[in-house]
DNA sequence: TTTATACTCCCCAATTCTGGGGAGAGGGCC
DNA sequence: GGCCCTCTCCCCAGAATTGGGGAGTATAAA
């Protein structure tokens, strides 16, 4: 049994968030690097976080509202794949100034992040963080980025455990019709529009749409493309 | 340097789609499996595979329009892990009908895919596909899971090399205002709502949305409202 | 066979959204 | 200092969407 497989059993053991955080702990003292951290969007748009920065420092976060300046957020928003922090827009002055907050708070000036994504918009960022050259670092990053890929898809397993209510809605189907529709009227069409490509009358479409509506608990048709979209029932 | 290495190696060699095809083939002869596929859509809805299936099944397969009801389509785009085939919901009749099909057309009884996301919609499937019995395939996932899942990423790195034009559009930014106004439309609120929850008048309001509306290049509320969710500038 | 879903069509009136236009104050960037 | 962007407010009339309602046929599941 391999280091990777025992971090891994560990992590499995965890039953609560505390647990997520006493995992990060042993990744951070297992890859020697100052902070390993795990940040999670749920379906809900509710955040939460298990990582080894100090309370300090993630309080001053939120209180600065630094999630909405912080490259590695915005970046990872934008990306596919993982990021070394150099890659990252540091250009505008905000962005340093919060780097440089960051680094007198006791967090490494290089770090590398994995994002994932899930269905209904659910978004994960898995970060190691350390203090180091540039050079050293892209070391670090090339033996370790394919266990730290599976370290995040690990770590998401395991908060996906902890949704609460198991997702709550069971992701209401719609028919075919009625995700035509909702495609349709995703891509900008109106409901004549939409109708017509589908070459039926627009109040047959309007039938669709609004049981579209119910199904999805939608308040308008705005509403409903949103939660068809980030429910992943239709794609643009 | 291990196998594992050695395909990925193979894999980055790969310049084209074609190239990713010759990938899936040397996956399938190392992992001694019947198929392994590659399938990708891209931020504008195009789809494409890669893979080793018999060009009479995918011909077949797209020409009775298959992706509409393949369980494993479905059920990979409502989930965040790893899926064996097993798990997933093969109770309609048509459902049992495309895996027969499916089997009668050299596709094996057992599968493992692994779904993967992208900030604009972007969603891949990475399958390895095998005729084998249930306590075989699950002695198969469980030694491999964690190279297949490195290796889907490989993939997907590649298939991001593809992406003609690089993204397109370079994701327009929209400001603080903008984005809020569009995360309340998102959340269903209306204009009015939304305008309250901002504290500032509808007039005002519908200035931000417009200007998000241009900035997107949407048709209108509702599109603009898909865009800045299906590019990730906002989260509902 | 019965039940359920999906698909198609139609009515109405109230509400909301959409298309432009203009204008002034404040901030950051070069 | 000048420029550009953001934020805020306002006008109007026409077009589109939304809220319910009902009702028939066909196909699929129990």
């Amino acid at each position: 049994m391999d280091a990777l497989e025992r971090l891994i059993e560990g992590l499995q053991r965890a039953e609560n968030v505390e647990g997520l955080q006493a995992s990060t702990e042993q990744l951070r003292d297992h890859f020697a690097v100052r902070h390993v951290i795990y940040h999670w969007v749920n379906s809900r748009g509710e955040r939460f976080g298990a990582g080894t920065y100090s309370s300090q420092w993630v309080d001053r976060y939120l209180e600065r509202d630094y999630l909405r300046l912080d490259p590695v957020i915005f970046g990872c928003f934008q990306r596919f794949t993982p990021v070394n922090w150099k890659e990252l827009d540091w250009s505008s002055k905000a962005a340093r100034a919060f780097f440089k907050d960051a680094t007198e708070h006791g967090v490494g000036n290089q770090g590398y992040t994995i994002p994932l994504r899930g269905p209904k918009g659910q978004f994960a960022l898995f970060t190691a963080n350390d203090s180091c050259d540039d050079e050293q670092w892209e070391a670090f990053i090339s033996s370790n980025a394919r266990d730290l890929m599976i370290l995040a898809h690990e770590f998401n397993k395991k908060a996906l455990e902890f949704e609460t209510g198991a997702d709550g809605a069971p992701a209401p189907s719609l028919s075919p019709r009625e995700l035509s529709a909702m495609t349709y009227l995703a891509k900008g069409f109106s409901r004549a529009q939409a109708a017509n490509e589908l070459q039926i009358s627009e109040h047959t479409l309007r039938v669709y749409i609004e049981a579209a509506r119910h199904k999805l608990g939608a308040l308008n048709t705005t509403h409903a493309v949103a939660r068809a979209l980030a429910s992943g029932l239709i794609v643009v």
